[in-house]
This record gives structure tokens, C-alpha cells and sequence, in this order.
DNA sequence: TTGATTTCTTGATCTAGATCAAGTGGCTTT
DNA sequence: AAAGCCACTTGATCTAGATCAAGAAATCAA
């Protein structure tokens, strides 16, 4: 069974049939470290699984950047409302280092209900998924101080320390690389 | 056509069949001031459009409340999490005034799909609409000060002002009653 | 290996916004 | 009309975290 088709199968729920089926329509894709995935204004025409490697989600303003998330190994990468209203995407998405991908393009994506039934389901679900974690996310920023969470990212990513340039983690905790190298040497001691 | 037909047409684009048949699962529902439409804890197993009045969604922290939205006329009120996936809710939700409600419960919200065939492409559309709004929500957090959050939501929500108290709206903007009035003060000049 | 970039840390200073504390002006209730 | 109770404003002060600036480490290029 391949990454995806456990990823699949832990988070999902499919039986075995399902699970090939709906992998059957992933395509492997490589992106280089720097690359891009997605620029903004573009449409996001698909839908992908992160093998190895990892993306930044980000907007460039006049005079800073801010990165929204970044994805890594095991979660899934899109523009979710581009992808599924079809508006241009707010957001550009960049390999931060060689990334291999699992593709599917929204043409199967949006097809995937006249194969498998309970897709419909899942996807809402997924869906639902995502907007749990955006809620708890705002309250983390109506009720927390940039310690409590920086703790909390720390606790539930580790995957990302020490593999990704402080500045951007810094940024989609909405505050500053140095309040960051602050908050780790208080912790030291 | 009631508010209720209405409004789920602009936002769902159903036929008048379609309309029919989804608004005749909502009950009429009345909530005094004060009074809980869902406390923390409890399963939420039910969906709620507001007809008039508005509703509060908001925790209780040790040493404060944290209030999370504020949900007026014209919306959909229900914590989605605990709708979807059962579990206990994390939010209460008060009647900041009396308040009329067209509510669906679970059950009922669950079957939709066998009534009306487009519903569970709706029903994503509709939670995925949820996620954007929470994504730039999130950005605004990790881009904007004090002001232009209070700006933006004075510019997109003005039926909050002047019937809510500027505590709540100062809670959910992430920030005190005292700086959204040195805010509007500045803004006279 | 050495220089060039980039990233991270640390210190000094600044500031947006919080906190604390008094007013002020409505509404209710009697 | 007086007394209470809120909600809101305003001022004084404080502080978490930002900004600015300089080094120290680490990473990369050749």
C-alpha cells in the first residue's frame, strides 16, 4: 500500500476498493526546492498529497510577506476556495524544499462521486475538517499570548523546527522571528 | 416566500422545488434575550437560520470570556464542528436579544441529501464558504493592526454596531472595548 | 578552505495596544 | 427626580512584542 493510500485509509475511513480507486486517479509530481506550486491570481486546478518535502502558503504584500501555513509530509495541499469556487487563488504556494506530491487534477476531483458513493460524505467532511482547525486557530488568536502559540505549533509540528526558516514560522504565528528566539531561550532555562 | 426561501436562494441557488422541500424541514424557534441556543459541552444537533435578533458564540475562560463571532439576521447559526462530527461542543451560543429562528434539527439536516439530489455539493459549498470566510479571518490576524480589523468588520457587518455591546465586538476583534473607542475617536478627527 | 549568503540570536529602544482607574451619559426602576 | 446600573469614553501608565542594529552561526558556492 503506498503513503497515500494509508494516508488515505487512516484519515478517511475507505474499505479496500474505495482507497484504490481513489488513489488510481493520484499522479506522482516532483517539485524542485524554490518552486512553485500555486501563484496567486492563478486558478487552483488541483488537489494534491505530500509524499515528502514541504509548502508554503503566502501572500506578498508592499512591503513584507505573510506566510498563512505550511504543509509537510502526510497533509494534503490546495487552495481550497480556488478549487472549489474557481476563483483566483489569494495565495502562492512554494516548495521550500524538494517536495514530491501525489496530484489529482479537479477535473477527476470533481468526478470522484460518480465512483465512489461515499465521497460526497467524505468530502464534506474533509472539508469540515479544515474548518475546525481554522476555527481553533482564530481562537488561538483572540485568547493566547505569542508563547502559548508558539507552544502549541511546537507540540503539534515539530516536523517543521529545525527544517524550516524561523521567519516563516514566525510569520503564520503573527509575530516576529526575534519574539520567536526569545521565547525558545526563556524555555532553556 | 419567506426571509428564509429567500435567502437560501441567493445563497444556494436551488429551484423553487428544491426551496420547497428544504425550507419545509426548518421550524419556527424563538429565543429570549438571554437565553442559550446551545451551551459548551452539549452535542450540537441542530442548524439555525436567524430570522431576526442575533446570537453570540462565545467560551468562558477562567479570568475572561472570549466571544468567537456574533451571528445577525440573514445567517446560518450552528457550531459546524459538533454539527458534523458530534462531538461535545467547544462554544456557547446566546441570544443577545430576542431572537427568531427557522431550525432544522440533525436528523432532519442529515436526510437532506435524500430529498434533494444537489444537496451534498450545496451543503460543501456552503461549509467550504464557512472556510474561506475563516481563512481571511486568520489573515487578517497575521497581516493587519487593530484598526483595519476594525474597520473591515465595520464595513462588512454595520448592524453589529450600536445594537451590540462594544465589549463583544472588541473580544472577537482580538482586542479591548478601550481601543476600539480610541479607535473611533481617531476616526471623528 | 575561504568568502558570501542567509539564518539565528541578542541587546537597545520603541510603540501598539493592554490594563487600571475615573469619569460621563444613558436607561431602568422605584 | 433620585438611585442604580450599564455601556462607553478618557486619561495615565504599563507591557508584550515590534523594530532596529549588530554579531554569531550555520549553509552554500566555488
Amino acid at each position: 500500500m503506498t503513503d497515500l493510500e494509508q494516508y488515505l485509509q487512516t484519515y478517511f475511513d475507505f474499505n479496500q476498493t474505495d482507497l484504490n480507486k481513489v488513489a488510481s486517479f493520484f499522479k506522482p509530481e516532483m517539485i524542485q526546492k524554490g518552486g512553485y506550486y500555486l501563484k496567486s491570481g492563478k486558478t487552483c486546478n488541483k488537489l494534491s498529497f505530500i509524499q515528502s518535502g514541504m509548502l508554503r502558503v503566502f501572500v506578498e504584500l508592499e512591503y513584507r510577506e505573510v506566510t498563512q501555513w505550511i504543509s509537510t509530509k502526510g497533509y494534503f495541499i490546495a487552495d481550497l476556495s480556488s478549487l472549489v469556487f474557481g476563483n483566483p487563488s489569494r495565495w502562492n504556494i512554494q516548495a521550500l524544499a524538494d517536495t514530491a506530491l501525489y496530484t489529482i487534477d479537479k477535473a477527476d476531483y470533481d468526478r470522484l462521486g460518480d465512483f465512489i458513493p461515499k465521497w460526497p460524505v467524505t468530502e464534506k467532511l474533509f472539508i469540515a475538517h479544515c474548518f475546525t482547525t481554522l476555527e481553533d486557530r482564530v481562537f488561538s488568536f483572540l485568547s493566547m499570548t505569542a508563547e502559548q502559540r508558539y507552544n502549541i505549533l511546537f507540540e503539534n509540528n515539530r516536523e517543521l523546527f529545525n527544517q524550516v526558516p524561523l521567519q516563516y514560522i514566525a510569520s503564520m504565528l503573527g509575530m516576529t522571528p526575534e519574539t520567536i528566539s526569545r521565547i525558545r531561550r526563556k524555555q532553556l532555562i
